[in-house]
DNA sequence: GAATAATGTAATGTATATGTTACACTTAAA
DNA sequence: TTTAAGTGTAACATATACATTACATTATTC
């Protein structure tokens, strides 16, 4: 599950550490949703989202045939 | 987690049966997605969009007051 | 060059998304 | 007025998102 938060959350100045505690989950998860590892829950990619003021289709979205 | 799932499905004149073969779910997650009783996946959200050929944004989509 | 911050990741546990099976209700077609 | 299609939902099982704890690596910074 390749996507972008971890452009917009440089561009937002967190950490990974800074970018969990606002939207409530760990440092791990964000690293794992980061590196592709993890398929979040579309309430997480909403935490995200706001925490970053990005919309899901600028951090998530993907086309048919990379997914 | 409220979403429009059920406007575009109808729209896209699917049944959820047939929404349901298209992103290889059941009949019952779709029917549980509608009524807002699950938070599904990104990747189930995007089989969903390319279903029904919508976005995120425009299925998904909900304010950080109304989560 | 030690101390600290930021990140990657492995092992194990828990919560929950989803599957399976099944039954009930509504509505349209026959 | 039955038959079948579409939908809601409950009980139980399974897979996996996410937490917890912990350790390692790589910059910074003192």
């Amino acid at each position: 599950m390749k996507n972008n938060v971890k452009i917009f959350r440089v561009q937002a100045d967190l950490t990974q550490h800074q970018l969990a505690e606002k939207v409530g989950v760990t440092r791990q998860t964000i690293s794992l949703i980061e590196k592709g590892k993890y398929n979040p829950t579309l309430k997480l990619c909403l935490e995200i989202c706001y925490a970053v003021n990005k919309t899901l289709d600028e951090i998530f979205w993907v086309d048919q045939e990379e997914i």
